[in-house]
RNA sequence: GGCGCCGUAGCCAAGUGGUAAGGCCGCAGACUGCAAAUCUGCCAUUCAUCGGUUCGAUUCCGAUCGGCGCCUCCA
């Protein structure tokens, strides 16, 4: 997809389709978002100051419906408002946590919108597609005219002709010109928190967020789009149906969609037993940087099946990569002396400019995530195996560790250890060790060493003598 | 009924008209007091099946089998 010309060179207009907070996210939701942060990442690594707006939405069908059940009927509108308020802030701050948990930052989005802080840019935009003929109003509701644009259905390569039309849709729900028309704004139904609006008392349909809160904070043209594949139809569909019978021009330049995932082979349903959250996989001791390495570890536009399996080995592959940045930032003098020659010796620096021309070739070609890890793995491979027997100058190890800097720039699996101190009674122990060790008190020495293991310190001794530690 | 996707080793997975990356697991060996880490070697004459095009196909075309998605809840 590179190099991708944008509306701005040099700047590239990202807007993505965001969570309805009504409940955790789960994994499925999660592979969207991480496929999302790992476009960013490239795209501004590439160069490009990424402008990228993801909607909260926060007034819903199952927002309210979760949100009002507790309410007395006689309950008013700013008593239902609040009690929306209250469910959704709940859930959006959950969800921040479990983005901040898998490496996304909250701060890496330049907006963030509530749908209901945009409630008059709605209502704006309907007039304007009142205005050209795309909208019609029926007993408080607004429609949009589907009929009035010739292009409605290409971007799901709907064939309008051969659509089961009525396949899964209530007929007779409502009063409308034709079935395929959306809703744009929903008369008030009792029960329900509501905002005035030209047509009475209503609450938005659930695709005019995206088109107003898009078209208001990243403009008439933006340059990509993104969501689950789920949202190819209708969301959208009638996104582009709405900017642009408004505009009267194209809004989107690229739409980008992520694939699913299957849960060991299923679908993941509540119903199968196979739903999880993020805080399901933590509560099973898994390391989210190891969800997040697994996920990114497949092309976004294949299919994902999820499993604990494949989160053990995506762990070990981590592992793999995280002990080999400790030992690019040991000092070389630290290393075992090696046989100082070897006859299959390479130019780390040159072997490592190979690797980083490849990694991000892979990356600039749709993310190609699963080849640039190739790309990794093999410079790890070849510099693990030289270092063995040619230990790599500092110079050369800082060389490696900027790559490695940079490469997890991208996945966020291997970030540079903080030299977090041991607890004195750790730090005891590793000694009593080493002495136990000295003694050639072996029995002690190991008993220690699985009492470390208990607490989650790993020992790895060396050839020279000297212990090494990390956590579990 | 219409539109579309996928099928590569035990598992995950990239890939190309020119003879199969990488990871995990596993096996053997080196190193080690034993481990761990690391290294060395092994681990698909073959890319669902059958045809076709081609000098040559896993890659293009067709058919078949198998799995799946969409056609107004859904990441």
């Amino acid at each position: 997809m590179e190099p991708l010309a944008t509306q701005t060179p040099g700047v590239a207009t990202l807007y993505t389709c965001g969570p309805t907070v009504y409940n955790f996210a789960h994994i499925g939701n999660l592979r969207t978002f991480l496929f999302q942060d790992l476009l960013k990442r490239v795209l501004t690594a590439s160069g490009y100051e990424v402008r990228h707006c993801m909607n909260i939405t926060d007034v819903e069908d199952k927002i309210i419906r979760d949100s009002q059940k507790e309410l007395p009927e006689e309950a008013g509108n700013a008593a239902r408002h609040a009690a929306m308020k209250a469910l959704t802030d709940r859930y959006t701050e959950a969800f921040f946590q479990d983005l901040e948990a898998v490496a996304i930052r909250q701060d890496s989005f330049t907006f963030l919108p509530r749908a209901t802080a945009y409630i008059p840019q709605m209502i704006g935009l309907i007039q304007r597609l009142e205005a050209n003929g795309l909208a019609y109003a029926r007993e408080g509701s607004v429609y949009y005219r589907v009929a009035g644009l010739p292009h409605y259905g290409c971007l799901a390569h709907l064939d309008r002709e051969g659509m089961k039309i009525g396949a899964s849709v209530d007929a007779d729900e409502y009063d409308r010109e034709s079935l395929s028309d959306f809703v744009l704004w929903k008369a008030a139904k009792p029960g329900e928190p509501t905002w005035e609006s030209p047509w009475g008392p209503g609450r938005p349909g659930w695709h005019i967020e995206c088109s107003a809160m898009g078209m208001d904070l990243l403009g008439e043209r933006v340059d990509l789009h993104s969501g689950g594949v789920d949202l190819i139809f209708p969301h959208h569909e009638n996104e582009i149906a709405q900017s642009e019978g408004a505009l009267g021009h194209t809004w989107v330049t690229h739409w980008v969609h992520g694939e699913f995932l299957l849960v060991e082979g299923e679908k993941m349903s509540k119903s199968l037993g196979n739903f999880f959250t993020l805080r399901d996989l933590v509560d099973r001791g898994i390391d989210p940087l190891a969800f997040r390495y697994a996920i990114q570890s497949n092309h976004y536009r294949k299919l994902y099946n999820f499993s604990f399996d494949g989160l053990k080995a995506a762990r070990s592959a981590l592992d793999r990569l995280r002990t080999f940045r400790r030992r690019m930032a040991e000092d070389p003098s630290n290393a075992p002396a090696g046989e100082g020659t070897w006859k299959e010796a390479v130019d780390p620096l040159r072997r490592l400019e190979e690797a980083r021309t490849a990694f991000w070739e892979a990356l600039a070609d749709d993310l190609n995530t699963p080849e640039a890890l190739a790309a990794l793995f093999t410079l790890v491979s070849d510099l693990n195996a030289q270092d063995d027997r040619l230990p790599l100058t500092r110079e050369e190890r800082d060389a490696v560790l900027a790559f490695l800097d940079e490469s997890n720039g991208i996945f966020a699996g291997w970030p540079a250890e903080e030299g977090a101190a041991l607890d004195a009674d750790v730090e005891a122990l590793i000694e009593a060790r080493k002495a136990a060790k000295a003694a050639r008190n072996w029995a002690e020495a190991d008993r220690l060493r699985d009492q470390l293991k208990a607490m989650g310190i790993l020992l790895e001794d060396r050839k020279d003598g000297a212990v090494s530690w990390k956590r579990a």
